[in-house]
DNA sequence: CCGTATCCTGAACGATACTG
DNA sequence: CAGTATCGTTCAGGATACGG
């Protein structure tokens, strides 16, 4: 198993002078490295519409490797933002589901995948315009 | 300086489907790339109240290095998010602030952190759950 | 079918030193 | 003041193989 670093830095940092409450800033960064975390985003969005099994998921996100869709399910497990349920059959099944939490994140996934599909055409016209500038 | 992989994954997101069109992964990792990094956030979100310069920005978000302020400010410049104004004054200034486009984000990134302060609360408790059912 | 265990590489990041 | 250049480390994450 590797390093889950799920380090709990609610504490306060030492910065009198920040515009930032320095409390706030250890919230953020947890709330990022599971809502910003891309497997998260895409299995939590996967997951919208219902249910599904270990295959399916693995199958729905293309790229993903078991690893990584093992690790992001247990992290997403702990966060409770889903939930993990073992049917003793034969063969075995599995099946994955967002808890009342997690659909309250899936809003907000949504939100920026929305906000991906408006504007990355335009983002890339900037990049585009950037890097021709940068030419000269 | 840094590679930066300005990789072109093309397609528009046409809308929630229950597979994911195997196009828009591409595009939704180079979203969550800007939009879900954390340093990227907290930027955008500093700048929310109006144009700051390097050293305010350096201040306002304590943990930043000297090194990934200027290499998020230069990714965001690039995407077209935030603008960099530099005056010719004696001592050098140089202020970023947010475009139109940027101001959109701002949005996303707010009810992000939003979720944040909401349920965070709530998640810590959960990992209390889950690491407490582990230890059996 | 549903994972876990192990190895390994390259990218991210911080620290430090230097410049216009 | 506002960066750039370089180095060293850490660690996320892919590939692979194996177990229940």
């Amino acid at each position: 198993m590797d390093s889950v670093a799920a380090q709990d830095d609610n504490a306060a940092l030492p910065g009198p002078c920040s515009r930032w409450p320095a409390e706030s800033i250890g919230t953020i960064r947890q709330v990022m490295a599971r809502a910003g975390d891309k497997w998260s985003t895409l299995v939590v969005a996967t997951l919208q519409d219902g249910p599904l099994r270990y295959t399916d998921l693995q199958r729905a996100i293309p790229g993903i490797s078991q690893r990584m869709l093992t690790l992001t399910l247990r992290q997403l497990q702990r966060d409770g933002l889903v939930t993990r349920t073992a049917y003793a059959e034969v063969p075995p099944r599995v099946e994955y589901a967002l808890t009342a939490l997690g659909t309250t994140l899936l809003g907000v996934v949504l939100s920026l995948i929305d906000w991906a599909g408006t504007h990355h055409q335009d983002i890339h016209q900037n990049q585009i315009a950037y890097d021709a500038a940068q030419a000269d």
